[in-house]
DNA sequence: CAGTATCCTGTTAGATACTG
DNA sequence: CAGTATCTAACAGGATACTG
């Protein structure tokens, strides 16, 4: 990857939490910390594949936190760091948003192939 | 497109402000309206295609307001709706939150290829 | 349980050329 | 100026099978 630019705050973040599923594998996170199947379960919809290659991602940028048990079976527990901590406040107004709208924004992006 | 179903709010607005440009496109209307040609100075890298692709999207979900003003040449101009208002509101912790730690960011996300 | 390894597909985005 | 049209590359993400 080459030196990445980002021509603002947004950008960078964006380049961050970007993506279908970072951000609300950080909304996962932010209560507790949560084992890889917990995760899974918590986050509808996503593959195993997808989250751990999130999860690897921000665990590259520092925002989360793995934790490797030598148990059998094995137990590996993921959590926010002080980073990512402050990541999430960031994006709770947006969350907030995004709950207000929802309806809003279903019905705005499922009419677009117009019928006949 | 399919009925669309968030699974939390987060989900929602990523999907309304997703994409590598629609973020910046909004930052860049926070203060005044502006003209096509504005924008795309405004925010740098993004082609003609991306933009007007992004700004019809966002003009769909009532983000943004388009007004054509019959000239010649022609003018058109972009500004943000009372809801886009509130979006980039919402989007304004995050874009702080990126400022600060761009150069992290930055560093973390540019090492991915080991030397040799 | 917590991953890896492949293969495959649809979407996103870039390049280029053209138009009212 | 403010777009449209077309083609193509790149990548994100899904499906499936396998492993320590």
């Amino acid at each position: 990857m080459k030196q990445k630019v980002y021509s603002c705050g947004l950008d960078a973040a964006v380049d961050v939490v970007g993506g279908k599923w970072k951000a609300m594998i950080l909304w996962a996170l932010h209560t507790q910390h949560r084992r890889f199947g917990e995760l899974k379960r918590h986050v509808p919809g996503i593959s195993e594949k997808m989250l751990i290659q999130s999860l690897r991602e921000m665990e590259a940028v520092g925002l989360v936190h793995r934790e490797v048990y030598h148990e059998v079976p094995p137990r590996v527990e993921y959590s926010l760091t002080e980073f990512g901590v402050s990541l999430n406040e960031a994006l709770e107004p947006l969350g907030e948003w995004g709950e207000k709208h929802m309806r809003r924004i279903a019905e705005a992006r499922c009419v677009h192939e117009p019928v006949g």
